[in-house]
RNA sequence: GGCGGAGUGGCCGAGUGGCUUAGGCAAGGGCCUGCAAAGCCCUGUACACGGGUUCGAUUCCCGUCUCCGCCUCCA
């Protein structure tokens, strides 16, 4: 079987089949960066994470755009409210969210083009779009004529004419359906030139053009959330078709993390925000709790599926690192059929990690009976499995960053306490044994006895 | 009003026209262990409700109820 993906567009499985042989370009609508990244922000980064990857352990040379629309009106709205320059407020946030991403171990974009640094390839969409009879500008906005557009509406399915209309009423539009490309400058806010006014981007435009100037007039996949289906996305291809470009073959949208049965929005003010979560539990746990469940099903936030996910994702990690401590280092091998078939079916991850927890169960079997052979089998194929969903326990991305010093030092000390409980436990003596466990415990050294050795973990909570 | 999604065992979360008891977490029993922890084995028999199609439906169709999303900024 080769991947399948589901196309919003046809509401329907298609086999994927890249544009370009040995390629797959993909645009993924980014933050509009105006507050800090919460862990609905993030599932779609890590949705798409998983998608590149997969195709690249696929043989693809994937390339991934995903934007920072770095000027919109909540930006103005915060930054002013704050006090603070709008350009700082915007680069403030794109920091929190690159390092959201980064942290959470998604691979870098291959560029995360701003929309402010694209009004060039803006200006020229507009250009054509005017001279199709697709636009128009009127009191210094632009405006998209939907009614030049017969495909509008097929992407989300929407009937035009049962389309609610916005609430206030705007005299420049034609018709009250059509949306803006362009916005005219207004005191104090930025501007840029054009050749119809001074303004600023409207949403939808800037990602048609950055998406066409980095991946070409035609590419393969355009992702994002759910709530991008309408409008933006809808408007997305009509300003791209009509202007002659192809755009998209594929279009995939992953579903939301809600919290208490509603959609995790700040307007809500039921948003947890990723610094607060990695507080509370690693960046590897929290990327097993998103990425586990399929991405287009909900996700209902809660502490105890967060922490139920932590714990069976330690149980994958232990048994790595069990075998390691047994048998030496382990490389990634190969990943078993099962986990192949389950990712390749439009990325089923719940699948997928099904088929890695069984691959553990085999190992751990495999590590009772003393098969090293199997056992190291198993876990070669584990870090491989693990590693293509970004969650290999052995990966660089998930060592604890600036622990080698202490770390040693405590090293030490922890090992010199045990070897005294070793020598406890083998005159017998189980009370001293007990006591110097307890003592580990109490600071917050987990104590366990295995058949090679006693182990030790710092506890977490 | 239009478009779309969802209701699965204690919990999370997949899936399928009749043996997947998915997988995980939690629980109980067992093995192992000085004890503990981990690990392994076993147990729990679910699929909103009412009809229909079928030899057979949780899975297909119709209806009902409930929940949610989009249609305005939103991952």
């Amino acid at each position: 079987m080769t991947l399948h993906l589901y196309d919003t567009a046809t509401r329907s499985q298609r086999e994927f089949r890249p544009l370009r042989a040995a390629t797959a370009s993909i645009y993924v609508c980014g933050a509009t960066v105006q507050g800090i990244p919460h862990i609905g922000h993030v599932r779609s980064g890590l949705n798409f994470d998983l998608l590149r990857r997969w195709l690249g352990h696929g043989g693809l040379d994937v390339t991934l755009v995903r934007n920072v629309t770095d000027i919109d009106d909540k930006i103005l709205t915060k930054a002013a409210a704050a006090g603070r320059p709008w350009w700082e407020w915007s680069a403030t946030h794109e920091r929190a969210f690159e390092t959201a991403y980064t942290d959470l171990g998604c691979l870098p974009p291959s560029i995360a083009p701003r929309a402010t640094g694209h009004v060039t390839q803006m200006v020229e969409l507009m250009r054509r779009l005017i001279d199709g009879g697709h636009a128009y500008p009127a009191g210094g906005d632009v405006y998209f004529s939907v009614e030049s557009f017969p495909g509008y509406g097929e992407l989300s399915g929407q009937r035009l004419d049962k389309v609610e209309q916005g609430e206030h009423a705007n005299e420049c539009k034609h018709d009250q359906r059509d949306f803006t490309l362009w916005k005219a400058a207004k005191p104090g806010e930025p501007s840029w030139p054009t050749p119809w006014g001074a303004g600023r981007p409207g949403w939808h435009l800037e990602c048609s053009a950055m998406a066409t100037a980095y991946l070409g007039a035609e590419f393969d996949i355009h992702g994002g959330g759910e709530d991008l289906k309408f409008p933006h996305h809808e408007n997305e291809r009509a300003q791209s078709n009509a202007a002659g470009d192809p755009f998209a073959r594929y279009w995939l949208h992953n579903d939301w993390v809600t919290m208490a049965g509603e959609k995790m929005s700040k307007s809500l003010g039921n948003v947890v925000s990723i610094p607060e979560m990695l507080r509370v539990v690693r960046a590897v746990e929290l990327r097993y709790y998103l990425i586990t469940p399929h991405y287009r099903s909900k996700i209902e936030y809660s502490p105890a599926a967060l922490s139920d996910a932590a714990t069976a994702y330690k149980r994958i990690e232990s048994f790595v690192k069990r075998v390691v401590q047994r048998t030496g280092s382990v490389e990634p091998s190969v990943l078993c059929a099962e986990f192949v078939a389950a990712l390749d079916d439009d990325l089923g991850t719940p699948a997928a990690v099904g088929a890695v927890h069984n691959i553990v169960r085999e190992g751990n079997t495999a590590l009772d009976a003393g098969d090293d052979h199997a056992a190291r089998g198993a876990a070669g194929s584990v870090r491989a499995m693990t590693g293509v969903l970004g969650l290999d326990p052995l990966a660089d991305m998930w060592a604890v960053e600036g622990e080698s010093g202490h770390r040693a030092a405590m090293n030490q000390l922890v090992e010199h306490m045990l070897t005294e409980r070793e020598r406890a436990r083998s005159a017998r003596d189980f009370a001293a044994a007990d006591g110097l466990r307890d003592r580990l415990l109490a600071a917050g050294i987990a104590v366990e006895d295995t058949p090679d050795g006693p182990q030790w973990t710092i506890k977490e909570d």
